[in-house]
DNA sequence: GTGCAATCGGTCGCGGGCGATATAATCGTC
DNA sequence: GACGATTATATCGCCCGCGACCGATTGCAC
């Protein structure tokens, strides 16, 4: 179909692909909550661990900071954090859920498993798949701050 | 690490990561290109198959026309594409590489293999995963229009 | 032919995602 | 204490990605 005889591109573009129509099928969940898919990821990481300030976020997120600060005043627009300078050291900013906030990160935790329900998802598969991932994930941010890998300089094509 | 205990988070976020990550390591090779990752699809799908108008090109990569609509725009100006209102039916706007167009979505082809060999990614895991992610963009779209579960949502439209 | 629905591509607005850059706080060393 | 380097967050500009909506073209009735 698309971007056929490269098994890479193939793969990185069905990345791509279903990871736009994981999003676009969340919304149907989330939009009733006023969330976005990133909003929501915030609001699971507060759930599991309230109090975290931006920095942390980013990492476990994989964002940049200059990403999340907008989204992060964006959700306390909508009442759902409290953003404070940290009293320790005051170039933090921690982050707090509100009680309205408490309540939308409940509901969001309650989400995947509607969605493996819906889904039909095996349990075996989705955990070999992210594993998967995760093992992709590692090989690419290695080969990021290690530019031009230490062989791997020539032989463009096979 | 991050959206720890729910299977399907873990598998979407995994999703959403390693989407970003590739994406990012794409950057260091298209950049000196002149093109970002979507940009780069459209070279390698005119690569295969010129003269593509704009909805084909839309449905081969999953997106919605008033994305890429601008992007078009953005790589014509690049002088990369020629854009031109199909004689046949005066609604389509058929895609062309120009020369220089041509030159560039040849070394576009080029990358794929070059990242698989950076990364020493095993094809057969390649192609397994793919298969696993494809599997999962359909189950994502059969429910799209499928609005909810079973439960006589009482569609619309029989 | 006339009229109307469907199709195609487009603009606009908004929310990401990130590179480059700015600002303030902290740390290390003197 | 002074001062440069580092760290944490934020701002700006650009490019996606898409929902909402628009104008033009086409096709299908009739």
């Amino acid at each position: 179909m698309a971007i056929a005889p490269q098994p890479d591109a193939m793969l990185c573009f069905n990345l791509y692909a279903a990871s736009h129509a994981f999003t676009r099928y969340y919304k149907r969940l989330l939009t009733p909550l006023g969330l976005t898919y990133p909003q929501y990821l915030v609001m699971l990481r507060l759930h599991e661990e309230d109090g975290q300030h931006v920095g942390s976020l980013a990492r476990d997120l994989c964002l940049e900071t200059n990403t999340l600060s907008p989204l992060l005043k964006r959700i306390e627009a909508l009442g759902l954090v409290r953003r404070a300078r940290s009293s320790e050291d005051e170039r933090r900013v921690d982050l707090f859920l509100t009680e309205k906030g408490q309540g939308v990160a409940a509901r969001c935790a309650e989400i995947p498993w509607q969605i493996v329900a819906e889904l039909g998802l095996d349990l075996a598969q989705v955990r070999q798949c992210s594993d998967m991932l995760l093992d992709l994930r590692a090989r690419l941010s290695a080969h990021d701050d290690d530019p031009a890998g230490a062989e791997t300089e020539a032989a463009p094509l096979a």
